[in-house]
DNA sequence: CGGGAATTCACTCTTTAGAGTGGCGCCGCA
DNA sequence: TGCGGCGCCACTCTAAAGAGTGAATTCCCG
């Protein structure tokens, strides 16, 4: 936590070069920030924070090596005073509730503006949440919508790989009919009409990826 | 095209506000290259580039109001000298071909790095063709594989939003047997064991979006 | 003009998915 | 300790999907 005066000390986890570029480009010219270090990948991530131990790290969720949600949710159990904010392309409210619940105190989509990313490094180093105004709206519109539980995405993943309920059941070690239950589950909370439509729902709202 | 001597000009067409940035400080110290406008959406994107006729437009393919394929289209029909570098977050062969058959001459990845588009820029204005190392890889691994027709595309955008093989023939106007029949094929050319898988890989190969 | 690809459609048959219903055990939390 | 969520499983029944085979049309291109 920075004290007022002293700059807040930044670091930037992004596996786009040119993304790094416009960051650290943006954050120059504010004084009360402080780039102290840079990512291209979420093994980077790990070594560099715990190396500079930034106030808040900005980072992408799509990194190579480790998944932008594992090293937030890695940095934050060994450090509890750690900062994320999250810069991603990707909205789905399930996306957002992992970062969350993971640890990140804000969450804002790359079309975000510069404003919005100043306000939210701010706010964040004093201890506060922000989410981009898009985030929040489509969290909102989920709210009281059930997640789904690890299980359910482990069938998804399978379902979305075209993989038969038998064969799911064979890979997860239980029989046929419950992952007939699972499924009729997860169509039930994704309100989709199939298991199609169900992995294109998942996707859009981020509980798997691609 | 520029003569020798004279920068490239240079349109950047991007959604984020970052990435224009970013690209903007990274071609900035290049003195034969110069920016001439930027665009934030492919609707502004079209009127920029007829307002100021860049030799060169370095355009994202995901913008909101117009696709940015449709954008390449559109111009390169009305310029036969138009030039485009793709620069985009996403890989898949069929995005690929579709926009080099639009009309692009280069199509980059997002962690394409400043040699990458530099390079690209400038091979691109002298009337080359350049593909980043990676997308070339993906391209060649599915060199032969037969692509989906447009009716394919169709059928599967349909399957992908859960609806049901007679649903299908109704919103297209042909019998639930052709219905199945194209399915028949989409699953043999994507080589797929069901629909599900199918979208699966059509979404991941960018033959459709999300 | 011939060949090929795309699109359309029909008929049969087997497998799979999904709806409906009911029951059992585990675990965390009020 | 009881409730609720989660995970497990069985049985039945209907609708749908997918494999196999065959064939007609249009339209583009060499």
């Amino acid at each position: 936590m920075s004290l007022s005066g002293q700059p807040i000390r930044v670091l930037i986890a992004d596996d786009h070069p040119l993304m790094r570029d416009g960051l650290r480009f943006m954050l120059q010219p504010e004084s009360g920030i402080e780039v102290v270090a840079e990512a291209a990948d979420g093994a980077e991530c790990l070594t560099k924070f715990r190396e500079h131990r930034p106030d808040v790290a900005l980072i992408d969720l799509q990194m190579p090596k480790v998944d932008g949600l594992r090293v937030i949710g890695t940095l934050c159990s060994e450090y509890a005073d750690a900062r994320f904010v999250v810069l991603t392309s990707f909205a789905g409210d399930a996306r957002v509730s992992r970062a969350l619940n993971l640890g990140a105190s804000s969450y804002l989509l790359k079309t975000a503006r510069r404003d919005d990313i100043i306000r939210a490094l701010y706010d964040v180093a004093r201890g506060r949440r922000y989410l981009g105004s898009d985030v929040a709206q489509d969290v909102a519109t989920h709210r009281g919508t059930e997640l789904l539980s690890a299980r359910e995405v482990s069938v998804l993943r399978l379902i979305a790989a075209g993989k038969k309920n038998r064969v799911i059941g064979e890979e997860l070690n239980v029989s046929e009919q419950t992952v007939k239950t699972r499924i009729k589950n997860i169509l039930a909370k994704l309100q989709a009409d199939d298991r199609t439509h169900a992995v294109s729902i998942a996707v859009s709202r981020g509980f798997i990826d691609q």
